[in-house]
DNA sequence: CTCTATATGCTCAAAATGAGCATAAAAAAC
DNA sequence: GTTTTTTATGCTCATTTTGAGCATATAGAG
């Protein structure tokens, strides 16, 4: 019988440039243009890795010379069907996934290896504009309310929808990233749908959602999403992403970037400076347009004198501060 | 070269009876009487299951006669050496480890399965009347820390210790459990250190803490335990472990038993009536001494309303509450 | 010198939290 | 049947934490 198990590890390998969340993406062997973007991904040699870890440090080195700092994992994904070349008597995928943070630095081997906005690929995630692109994927969840068999599920998935897309009493959860990709597979806003139903996506514009990607790659980044977000409130993780010293605006830059909504200015500096996450060093910012803004460092002694240190993201309520 | 990876499914299926939580144990099948209690553990049938989780489920069903309800994935162990059995050519073991809650119900099948207080293998967890047990394993930490090599060592291991165990200005985090565990292996304060070690722990009271458990069961064990007190705050998962109908004690009860420390009783109920976690059925509790208690349910409302509706646990403090 | 762009300090009201006091309503003890 | 014990529930009060904004400081650009 014995149907062999293929382990493989993913990485959703994240920095920050220029206030964008970027990731990691390659092309797949298959090369050719329209191959679509992957998350980078590689085997576990079960003689030689000690652990997980470091079996996904060392190909990441391997492959695009990157040396990771912060690394956690994600989640196991093992559904059957995930990768079409399974097929029928092909060999079971299981995927451990794993989140990375590092600071972007060019990507030394690897050809197919890129840099990209993560917000390309779900660019619903995004809400420091107001709701955006968010608000775009709208008709195609009324049409797929819709189009629901009987008025009970109508109902059902319009629910489902607003509170996903925070159009409930409860706003908009940035936490929710996996969910709403999921809502969006479902509805057939997204490539993936069609692809794995095997049919042309309808065509017009704004029927589909952002940049697709191989398998169920695109499902992975959204739940790295969904785990930075929830992290970043208590853990200090964003300090992987920054150099040793920088300016609070940076650091707000950050987390806005990966939160995806905007944050008070003077409300952030209390909180990050309330919660002694940061010292300043008594340096200032060169040649910047405004008044120099002091350089801070990261305090590693919060570690010791706080629980769950880390940036409490407020709820996005209804309107966008500034 | 390919050798094997065999991956299996563990669960940790947590239930609270009479204010204590409760893991589902079994023996393994090498069974005498001095075996150490394993979790239960399942294959992944790579034919026939379409996903992780209907495969645990599955095997649930069949070893236990439990039906599940609330269902999670944890964590994937795969660490090199975690089964001795491995030995140097065997298979690679790949333990993708899950979370479940359930009301207790009685074992059926398996002869080997039982229901057992959790703590029993965690003491150190339970916080409820003071530090009990925590404090008793303070003991073993102040030697390792004294038998480091080097003064620096030293302190390095006396702050680690400290911060696990609460003794910081940051107080007990419940959901540092893993840290905890992982600390006390290192330090000598478990069994499955010496065991993994192949020597005798040393002998005298109070040296090793807790009932040890098969391979790594009982880190995995702790894992649960750090997720389910993280969870509870933002999750109403609580519910799962209770009848539909419940006094606002025994929710408070179960919310303690989890996160291992005692909450105030009156603002706990201000929190989950403010929250509008839960609804008063009109029903009063029979037969009980004191004033009876109002039946409530959840309100499953709740989730449409509010970002991360869960039963936020304070940070424990120096003093017990009540 | 004025304008623009940031940085940073500070205030104020509203909401959430921690700790208790007080009262209500039952069963148990006498 | 009265008192005691036990739990439930209502309410207060001080403190802390948030959300929002005003005001001032300090740079470069024109």
């Amino acid at each position: 019988m014995a149907r062999p198990i293929v382990l493989n590890l993913n990485a959703v390998i994240l920095a920050v440039t220029a206030g964008q969340p970027r990731v990691l993406t390659v092309r797949r062997d298959t090369d050719h243009a329209s191959a679509p973007w992957a998350l980078p991904s590689g085997p576990l040699d079960p003689q030689a890795d000690r652990t997980l870890e470091l079996a996904l440090r060392r190909w990441i080195r391997g492959q695009a010379g990157i040396e990771v700092g912060y690394v956690e994992q994600l989640y196991t994904f093992a559904d059957r069907g995930r990768d079409p070349g399974e097929g029928a008597g092909g060999p079971r995928l299981v995927s451990v996934a794993y989140l990375a943070l590092v600071r972007e630095q060019p990507v030394d081997a690897a050809p197919g290896a890129q840099w990209q906005n993560a917000y390309d690929f779900v660019p619903w995630e995004d809400r420091r504009q107001g709701a955006g692109d968010t608000g775009a994927v709208n008709p195609t969840l009324t049409r797929w309310a819709l189009s629901a068999p009987g008025s009970a599920e109508r109902r059902t998935r319009e629910e489902r929808a607003a509170l996903c897309f925070g159009r409930t009493a409860a706003g908009w959860d940035g936490f929710m990233a996996l969910e709403r990709y999921e809502l969006l597979y479902e509805a057939g806003a997204v490539q993936e749908s069609w692809r794995d139903r095997e049919r042309e996506p309808p065509s017009g514009t704004g029927r589909v959602a952002g940049v697709g990607m191989a398998l169920d790659h695109r499902r992975i980044l959204a739940t790295a999403l969904a785990r930075v977000r929830g992290k970043l409130k208590y853990r200090p993780v964003v300090f992987e992403l920054l150099p040793p010293t920088f300016t609070l605006l940076q650091l707000q830059r950050i987390v806005e970037a990966l939160s995806g909504i905007p944050l008070h200015k003077q409300n952030f500096r209390r909180l990050v400076e309330g919660a002694r996450l940061v010292e300043g060093t008594g340096r200032y910012q060169a040649s910047a347009p405004g008044r120099p803004a002091e350089l801070f460092r990261f305090r590693r002694d919060v570690l010791r004198e706080r629980q769950g240190p880390g940036v409490r993201v407020p709820a996005a309520g209804r309107r966008a501060v500034r």
